[in-house]
DNA sequence: CCATATAACATGTATATACATATTATTATG
DNA sequence: CATAATAATATGTATATACATGTTATATGG
């Protein structure tokens, strides 16, 4: 019972609904919306948000690092960090003897900033836990973890 | 033993490692690198292919209910088909009598490119699930499926 | 039937993201 | 030590994403 032959339409079905590239930012995009509605009393994005934590959990920190932690380009925080120096809630500087090598800190009013948008963040996080469950956030937190360590290819 | 008086950063420290926010999109960011490392030779974006993908599986769709169907912003929509009408990959046409809403179909060009880049999705996704580990997409899959259900506030 | 409210889609603006490439500084090599 | 290779960051360009707002068409109330 030959199985191919199968149309366009009938592929894209099958493909979608195991796709987890597909499932993957639906679900983050759905999250980011919780968050990102919790957090608009502060002015923060919710992307903005987790980087001044990330800062903020591993100063001094260079761009090159953050961007392996973020698990993004370093071309990408670059310019993730500008609207937050607009705002003054980062300061960067040349600490090492390195003169390439820039390093990120939070600064008085980035400090500020977080005491006030981690309640906001708090109120997020604990709508996103009630609503799927605690057992769905313990498969899910793990798996996530899981995915952001993908190799480049497979290291056979 | 207060446990109260903490600094920001042990605050941002704590509120990190568990962010529902940060790690589903740390994850995506992770999955999606994989997936458009893969796609390249097709010209498609890992979240084109997803569209046309969506498209392929409910054509005909409105954008609204594309934009339902992705959990994102109608406006995102209007956006995202730019690229792929721009190379005929999709129809739009007015098919309802109502004359705000437009219809997305494949075109016969989509449908080729479909063909052509679903065998390249296929190489990505197997990477992705031997990296991870049945168990952690089966667990995986459901989460980021309820995610992606997470309703506007709490609906008590 | 007309005025108004609402719905569907598009556009303005801002941020997020990544690849290709540029710039500058450091390291390695002959 | 001078030059070539490499590393860290920035910029050009394109797409992804969302909110505020605009436009046009349908629906609704009087």
């Amino acid at each position: 019972m030959e199985a191919s032959e199968q149309s366009t339409s009938d592929l894209a079905k099958q493909a979608i609904q195991v796709c987890l590239c597909f499932h993957s930012r639906k679900g983050a995009r759905a999250i980011t919306q919780v968050f990102d509605r919790a957090l608009a009393p502060s002015g923060l994005k919710a992307t903005q948000l987790s980087l001044l934590m990330v800062v903020g959990a591993r100063q001094p920190i260079k761009i090159g690092a953050l961007a392996d932690d973020l698990v993004t380009d370093s071309t990408t925080v670059s310019r993730a960090i500008k609207p937050l120096l607009a705002r003054n809630l980062l300061d960067i500087e040349q600490l090492s003897g390195d003169r390439r090598i820039k390093s990120l800190r939070l600064s008085s009013e980035g400090r500020r900033m977080l005491d006030l948008a981690i309640p906001l963040w708090q109120t997020a996080q604990t709508q996103v836990v009630r609503q799927l469950g605690n057992t769905m956030v313990q498969a899910l937190l793990p798996g996530l973890e899981a995915a952001s360590r993908l190799g480049p290819a497979n290291p056979d």
